[in-house]
DNA sequence: CGCAGTTTAGTTGTGCACAACTAAACTGCG
DNA sequence: CGCAGTTTAGTTGTGCACAACTAAACTGCG
């Protein structure tokens, strides 16, 4: 009869603090290209997808696991700092491609070494960092699928 | 010379994403009693500390990392639902004490079984709860150390 | 003892997150 | 081919989170 009802036994708290903790960290250092982290994601999307078709605001939500009345201002923002262009699709008038201007591709080099220094802040080993990432992903995809039924 | 701005490689969108995922998880079961995740963590602390004197405001900001401009509306949803009473301590009436109704008492035993939901929704073992919750209250107090320098 | 400095809760403004909804565009079945 | 149903982005409203600030209350040093 162990109560479960305890602040430091629930994950959950563990979870929800460690995450507003790291956005802590964050905070700051993007502060100083005038982004927020959600609209960081955003553009570590953008840039990992150079290559391909620019994707639509659908797509991008897919990947970040955020709808369009999260995106659809951020993006207006991005586009007001002149990072992204948001452009209709001639072919389905209701997709609307998300593409980076110029500047938008110009901010990857510069924030590189992001990375690096949020998982210095951690103060775990980069496995430690494998391997908590892992079960991360593993929890969040037990839970869509928890949620199937 | 392997890229990190490659969005699953990034600990923190897995953080972000889990600790989304499971408020999601948390969020039809507490609507069921008007609530939402952080108004549930409030009432686990009062309900910790049931027998010792009622918390103050920055008091609860301590035990969940907030501060008062989010806990501040946050009470006074409480209070209109009747669950706590704030009330401004005679020694010292800068303090706001926040005390439990009878009626947020008889929450917590209509709310027990909460967590066990949770812990299946995650998918692990009751033993890798227990080290995931390590590792990130081991991250959080990491973070927490890295920003006093 | 008085007042500079501190502590405390609360307010204001910005930016997510998400539920519920809307309007426009598109698809495919009868 | 037309229209019922679906898809898509966007809007509206609520509730955090947090930075920056305010006002009231308190503390302790000179």
């Amino acid at each position: 009869m162990t109560d479960d009802l305890v602040l430091r036994r629930q994950v959950c708290f563990a979870l929800y603090t460690a995450s507003r903790a790291m956005v802590d960290v964050y905070r700051p250092i993007l502060a100083e290209f005038g982004l927020t982290y959600p609209q960081y994601l955003v553009l570590l999307v953008l840039w990992e997808g150079e290559q391909e078709q620019p994707p639509t605001v659908s797509g991008l939500g897919a990947r970040l696991q955020l709808d369009s009345g999260t995106l659809s201002p951020l993006l207006k923002r991005l586009e007001a700092a002149g990072l992204v262009i948001r452009r209709r699709s001639p072919a389905d008038e209701r997709r609307v491609a998300v593409e980076l201007t110029p500047a938008g591709r110009a901010l990857r080099g510069r924030l590189a070494d992001v990375p690096r220094q949020l998982a210095q802040a951690t103060g775990l080993s980069a496995d430690d960092l494998v391997v908590l990432r892992d079960t991360l992903t593993r929890i969040t995809s037990a839970i869509h699928q928890h949620k199937e039924q």
